[in-house]
RNA sequence: GGCCCGGUAGUUCAGUUGGUUAGAACGCUAGCCUGUCACGCUAGAGGCCGACGGUUCGAGUCCGUUCCGGGUCGCCA
């Protein structure tokens, strides 16, 4: 027999009335009626009311102190019965209170309002925030969407594999995190930035679907969706696998995943498909958010016979946007302040659609009667439709359209907030060039085949050459990379010789598996979707430490637990560090 | 590292062109109240206005520097 309670706090009903009831939890609110005190005694399953009459019972009784109460059980009358409440019906007369945790009884703040509170006082008193159910509700359905998917993968046939968080530093990517050596001096142990390496060296191992919730680490700094220094991936891999064979995995879990834990419309499988270069041309962006029906048009030929200085020999686009026309003057002046104040474009023409098809815009006067006929059939105008125009430099106007797309798709309420639009982003370029020094890099990943494989490192311009590279996107939100690797050493090597490597820069830089995959490598393929957005989007939360037990704040700091903190001189010195 | 926004009571905020003793709500303390459920009523405590410097007869308010927080760009294979 427990000796704190019989029962929790979200149990009892009707049917226990008369019983004699032991309850445990925090003092939520307390209402002192003189000669009669109310008591929403709460735990992590939920509140149920307890009643005293005995005022010296509430001796060293303050709120968010912690107490277990003994009594009958009794029926609530017709008139006191709290619809609110799922143990409503009942309330515990209390003979027996004890109190197992006092509290301070200033709060740092209120615990139901803990969500308005500032982030850093919220984190540094977490455990009370915690207490907060909308917020403690964040974790348990972490826990929850955690465990279906880890569910779904093992019935998808993948098993799960855990992979060194003591590893190796690895040359590309994000910047390490570092943990010196004691027994090597002056070396360093780095933490994944993902488990890239082992889980291709698990498919030269010859294992055929591995999979695991795997925490990941990079020293960059975070964004409200990036947390900063760690987070977690839901990581996979494939061998003998072809894209669409890692999509259908992907459509599976996502599908499965997001139906069991939201009401809202899903994509329903197979995704849409957008190669990359289609996505920053029609989307202005890599992670479109296809809640948004605008779709942006390129309108450069169009404007290559126009005399309009402003377009002229520069990439011109265009965004249609439907029941726009009789806008409020101030929408369209809040649309150019948007334009030029936040995106830093000069101006925003744009062309409306009036009653008998007449278009109005300060550019029309520009545009011969067959030009505009010409628009209105190309884009198919109707009425009231207003026309936006984005021109700007090659490298900037796509960014700039996508900024105008999705301002656009939120003043005029376009964006379907009851949906998950997922869609695959394919065919990432295999290399870009370094816009300083004019090197050619690799884009993304050196890990993926090149689309073409050897033939195509060959023959063809580099930066032409694409990748079996994939991001998923859902809501305008990346999920996950993820791609067709690269198993072969030739093609390796002569991929890494087009960014400028040497066989020997290769073997220094992967010697694993560059050595691995002379053995039998298999072809493997894969991605890794991140948790805490997954459940940022189920949760619908616009922060990701609202879906993190213990977050950093912005700065990679701990306030809880005071991290990073200095060290002794003692650990210094069994680190072979020196402070400067 | 750059840029934007913010920092006033435990919390959330207000504070007029610079002008007496810096306010409100919630919370806290004390008292009253036997049916509340965000209980109610009465009274009270609680402030280095982030810090430093400057302008001024006078600064929460204006200027400069700096610290802290959030967002964003860079960055994130």
């Amino acid at each position: 027999m427990n000796p704190y309670r019989t029962h929790n706090c979200d149990e009892l009903r009707k049917k226990d009335i008369g019983q004699q009831i032991k309850l445990a939890g925090w003092v939520d609110t307390i209402r002192d009626h003189g000669g009669v005190t109310f008591i929403h005694l709460r735990d992590h399953y939920g509140i149920t009311q307890i009643v005293i009459n005995d005022d010296a019972m509430m001796n060293g009784v303050n709120r968010e102190c912690v107490v277990s109460v003994e009594g009958v059980l009794r029926e609530r009358d017709a008139e006191t019965i709290n619809a609110k409440l799922s143990t409503g019906e009942v309330e515990l007369k209390v003979d027996n209170l004890t109190v197992l945790g006092k509290s301070v009884s200033q709060l740092p703040f209120d615990i139901d309002e803990s969500v308005n509170t500032r982030e850093d006082v919220r984190l540094k008193y977490r455990f009370l925030d915690l207490r907060n159910p909308a917020v403690h509700r964040n974790i348990v359905m972490r826990s929850e969407i955690t465990r279906f998917l880890r569910m779904k993968m093992e019935e998808l046939g993948f098993i799960e594999i855990q992979t060194p968080i003591l590893t190796s530093s690895s040359p590309e990517g994000a910047r390490d995190y570092l943990v010196p050596s004691r027994k090597h001096k002056g070396m360093f142990y780095a933490l994944p930035q993902a488990p890239q390496i082992f889980k291709q060296l698990l498919m030269v191992s010859g294992f055929d679907r591995y999979f695991q919730i795997a925490p990941c680490f990079r020293d960059e700094d975070s964004r409200a969706d990036r947390s900063p220094g760690e987070f977690y991936q839901l990581d996979f891999e494939m061998a003998f696998a072809t894209q669409d064979e890692v999509f259908s995995v992907a459509e599976k879990v996502m599908c499965d995943t997001f139906s069991a834990f939201s009401d809202k419309k899903i994509s329903a499988a197979p995704f849409k498909r957008i190669p990359f270069a289609e996505s920053m041309l029609r989307y202005g962006t890599d992670k479109p958010d296809l809640r948004n029906p605008l779709i942006i048009e390129d309108l450069t030929d169009f404007f290559a016979d126009v005399d309009f200085a402003p377009f002229r020999k520069k990439p011109v686009r265009g965004i249609v946007a439907p029941d726009c026309a009789a806008s409020s003057k101030s929408f369209f002046e809040k649309m150019l302040a948007f334009a030029t104040e936040e995106v830093g474009m000069k101006g925003l023409g744009y062309i409306s659609v009036l009653e008998g098809m007449a278009l109005k815009g300060p550019i029309v006067k520009f545009l011969t009667a067959e030009k505009q006929q010409l628009l209105i059939n190309m884009l198919g105008l109707k009425e009231n439709d207003t026309l936006f125009f984005i021109c700007d430099v090659p490298k900037l106007v796509d960014k700039l359209s996508g900024q105008i797309r999705s301002e656009l798709g939120k003043r005029l309420g376009l964006i379907d907030e009851n949906k998950f639009a997922f869609c695959f982003i394919t065919d990432f370029p295999m290399y870009e060039e370094n816009e300083d020094t004019g090197v050619i890099e690799f884009t993304h990943n050196p890990f993926s085949m090149p689309q073409g494989e050897m033939q195509a490192l060959e023959t063809m311009n580099p930066l032409d050459i694409k990748a079996i590279q994939y991001d998923i996107v859902c809501n305008g939100v990346e999920l996950s990379s993820g791609a067709v690797r690269n198993h072969r050493p030739d093609v390796m090597l002569k991929a890494f010789e087009i960014a400028g490597y040497t066989e020997k820069d290769l073997i220094t830089k992967f010697p694993a598996l560059f050595n691995a995959f002379h053995y039998g490598a298999p072809p493997h393929a894969g991605m890794a979707p991140g948790l805490d957005r997954i459940v940022m989007l189920l949760t619908g939360q616009e922060s990701i430490r609202e879906v993190i037990a213990f977050p950093m704040n912005a700065n990679a700091q701990d306030l809880l637990l005071g991290a990073p903190n200095e060290v002794s001189e003692l650990q210094l010195r069994e680190a072979h560090i020196k402070i400067r």
